[in-house]
DNA sequence: TATTACCTTTACGTTAACGTAAAGATATTT
DNA sequence: AAATATCTTTACGTTAACGTAAAGGTAATA
């Protein structure tokens, strides 16, 4: 047979995103992963790896895992129903806006912390330097 | 005395955000809040619905209480010491790497989520509507 | 005055997202 | 062949962030 190409192994992913491997297979129990086994072991192709770095994106953003599956499952082919076409532009939507709220969010943030070392900057000026 | 200008109590703090009582006063027993007493019942002053604020804008950027904490005393006057102002310039700054990190998950995902869509809609159209 | 509406503290329960340990299979290196 | 490295499953433990009573104080209102 072919493949075997560009394969990873479970604790090459582990380094590589620098996550524990009890968590990756974690993310497997609740469903957001089903990699290849090559006897008993786990074979995660190119896709597994994209899968697994749309998943800590997401929890660099405050998503939970069932957030996660429910996105990462949009760019999945083969939504062949049409309500289901239409449910899925929802969610996108919805994520859209959940996201441009962080972003406003953020920008809040990042102006209050440009004010606080502006002040900080200030405070160490009129206090001398030693 | 004077004072009793624009003071909130629990359950109006609790409905404005729309959090329960509970987690307000959660966000008091780990040293987020500190409101007034008038007797024994809490008394929230402007500057406390502002920490507030803070608080939960920082939950849904994903940070824990912990850290919240942590960024909110930056804003607090009185940092006197200059090891203290130079430790929290380098939170600070910290900080801002984290945003700018989340800044880019964002703009990747938002970028997802328009091609998910597009796709979505061509799927609808070969599908044709009923 | 009795009910209703808020307020309080105390304390155990719950969920998500893993951590950690045990016990064993497989496989490569010394 | 013995040791070392990776892999596996199973299962109980942990932490954060609250939820959910329970039991009671105060105060305005019917």
């Amino acid at each position: 047979m072919m493949s075997a190409m560009a394969d990873y192994s479970i604790s090459q992913l582990s380094k590589e995103f620098e996550v524990t491997t009890r968590t990756i297979r974690h993310y497997e129990e609740l469903g957001l992963l089903y990699p290849a086994r090559r006897g008993q072991t786990r074979v995660y192709s190119p896709a597994d790896r994209t899968r697994l770095r749309l998943i800590l994106r997401g929890k660099r953003l405050g998503l939970s895992l069932d957030d996660s599956r429910e996105i990462i499952d949009m760019y999945e082919p083969g939504k062949t129903n049409v309500d289901q076409l239409k449910k899925l532009i929802d969610a996108i939507q919805a994520q859209r806006h959940k996201l441009n709220q962080q972003l406003d969010d953020i920008s809040l943030l990042l102006k209050d912390l440009n004010k606080a070392e502006t002040d900080c900057i200030e405070a160490l000026k009129s206090n001398g330097l030693p």
